[in-house]
DNA sequence: TGCATACGTCGAACCGGTTCGATGAGTGTA
DNA sequence: TACACTCATCGAACCGGTTCGACGTATGCA
């Protein structure tokens, strides 16, 4: 493989040179740099990342830190790492994905093995394991989903909150009294995820607020317990004349559930819920919902890790939460 | 951050002792040893990862190349994704994970920038133009999935050919002679997806020789196409006794479509189907099926690449493909 | 004409590891 | 007692880049 030492010899300059035509940082005459670039094509030369990383102890790499819960949806998680992907190519940096399931262990040994330049970490619990050993990381990080303490990081969440004000409103404004919450499976707020609860909690203080009556359930995360757990509800609560689902797996199941009840939307039933609009591609869910836009999240996300990256101070940590969007599929009355 | 020449200095030793302390390489005191040990742990020394890769050029990290076609169903690429990276991680290696559009200047990128020791490749077609920088690359590679031309690399796929064979065989044996098969969208087979045609032309073959009549259809990969498209096929053909469905969106879709045509499994019709079990999680799929085990895929081409890795010559190039297994799920008769 | 500046290039040092050859001390053997 | 080996360690070179300071030459301005 040809080096720098290389494309040096065959344009008859010197290393630094190569370097400065490379990166542009001093001025270089317009025949030295053609020299040059015509030795590097002639000799297909191209950086090596290894050498670059440790000159300048910058790798462009983003660690991409997930796990794979038996509990978790998947579709919901490609879409993140997909757009996460994405977002950091087009910011000129590469994702080293990490699926380690001692998430602590995992961050310890990427950064201070100094494989990358920041950090991004989905599926947050509410006490992270993995925060401690990020705090002592030189990298900074950025967290898509929200801990009890956010301190020497950036947060990016939706606003599930907000989200289960708004579902709430909603119904409320079409006269619901009665309403069944379906929240995300046990598990996952016994892991703390804390999305969970601050959706329940929001839908709950507003239900009572509202006088409305609301019926809270965990769902199911596997076949065939998530559509004998959506039967056993919906047979348990015959007066309830909406659903609220916020849990991946059930929507995906609910058509087929409401049609072999026989339960017709929204004349008998009104239904609202929360996934990413990209879901509808891939299942028909023809449900009035507010979209949780992995998109923009890791997009964002992706975006303010770079900024940090480069200069550590540009801002105080972020906590930010996206503005959740209702889009109306007609699925309620 | 500690090197290992601070290390070195707190043990009171040179550096190359504490390399080979550290790699086992040199015989090393056992007093000495445990000077640096304590040193390592009191300083909390971790090799940087740059400078090793530099100098060893191995850079312990396998390059995943991927693209997100539109017309592809999430939950089967997580699972690939996510064995391979599991593999990997058991075999002491991290995942760089591309999705670049331009597949090919993505794999030249890497591969010449030495940052990956070798590379996996996902969603093979059938000329697929990321093979030709794969060729003239440093590094090994594994393909899951089967291209025209396997020269230089390591490919592992199911048996769709035997697949196809073993559903037909199945259901001619109960009898069928009018046969529907649903194979994956028009948008593969023009692309290249060899799996697709493999699939097809074996359950034409197979059919014809057996006398049944065999309807092939492309099913289509995005809501609500999907379920409007399974649909006119069963209007289409009514006499159709079976259907085999290649095609991860539909089988998704087929329970409520069936549900709502009130069409009984197996009273009324017959289906069998191919997709991995984990779908099995997330959705509620009753139907006699071959298994695609993307994680014994996965598996199988990481272990194939380390081996080739550390090396080049152990073997002559594979084409490996698994045996399908049929799992009896009752939705026959 | 003289001096300060800018331009273009070079050499050397450095980033943080690994590895080879050399060296001195200790052990076994003829 | 001399010689050959093994053991434990060290120093130096190397991997392939980047960057700093220096230097010679050309340019601008007084």
């Amino acid at each position: 493989m040809a080096t720098i030492g290389d494309v040096a010899r065959e344009a008859g300059v010197s290393r630094s040179t190569v370097s400065y035509a490379l990166s542009g940082k001093r001025t270089i005459s317009q025949e030295t740099r053609e020299r040059i670039e015509s030795a590097i094509s002639r000799l297909g030369f191209t950086v090596n990342a290894g050498a670059r990383a440790l000159a300048t102890s910058e790798t462009m790499v983003l660690g991409l830190f997930l796990q794979f819960h038996e509990d978790e949806f998947p579709p919901a998680m490609l879409q993140y790492i997909y757009s996460i992907s994405q977002a950091a190519r087009e910011e000129g940096y590469d994702i080293l994905m990490v699926t380690d399931a001692d998430g602590p262990a995992a961050v310890r040994r990427i950064t201070s093995s100094n494989m990358v330049d920041g950090i991004i970490l989905l599926d947050i619990a509410h006490d992270d394991p993995r925060l401690e050993p990020l705090r002592s990381a030189r990298q900074p990080a950025a967290l898509i989903g929200l801990p009890r303490d956010t301190e020497g990081v950036d947060v990016f969440d939706l606003d599930f909150g907000e989200a289960a004000r708004l579902l709430v409103d909603h119904l409320y404004g079409l006269g619901h009294r009665e309403v069944i919450l379906l929240a995300p499976p046990r598990h996952v707020f016994e892991r703390g995820g804390a999305y969970a609860w601050r959706f329940r909690d929001a839908a709950m203080e507003r239900a009572a607020r509202y006088g409305i009556t609301l019926y809270t359930y965990y769902g199911e995360s596997q076949q065939p317990a998530i559509n004998r757990s959506l039967n056993a509800i919906l047979d348990a609560r015959p007066s309830a004349t909406a659903l609220i689902v916020h849990n991946d797996a059930s929507i995906a199941a609910l058509p087929q559930i409401l049609q072999e009840r026989g339960t017709s939307v929204p004349g008998d039933l009104s239904v609202v819920s929360l996934f990413p609009r990209e879901f509808g591609r891939s299942f028909q869910l023809p449900y009035t919902a507010i979209e949780t836009s992995p998109d923009a999240l890791a997009r964002e996300a992706v975006q303010h890790l770079v900024r940090r990256i480069i200069d550590p101070d540009y801002a105080p940590p972020i906590v930010k939460f996206i503005e959740p969007q209702l889009t109306i599929r007609g699925s309620t009355a």
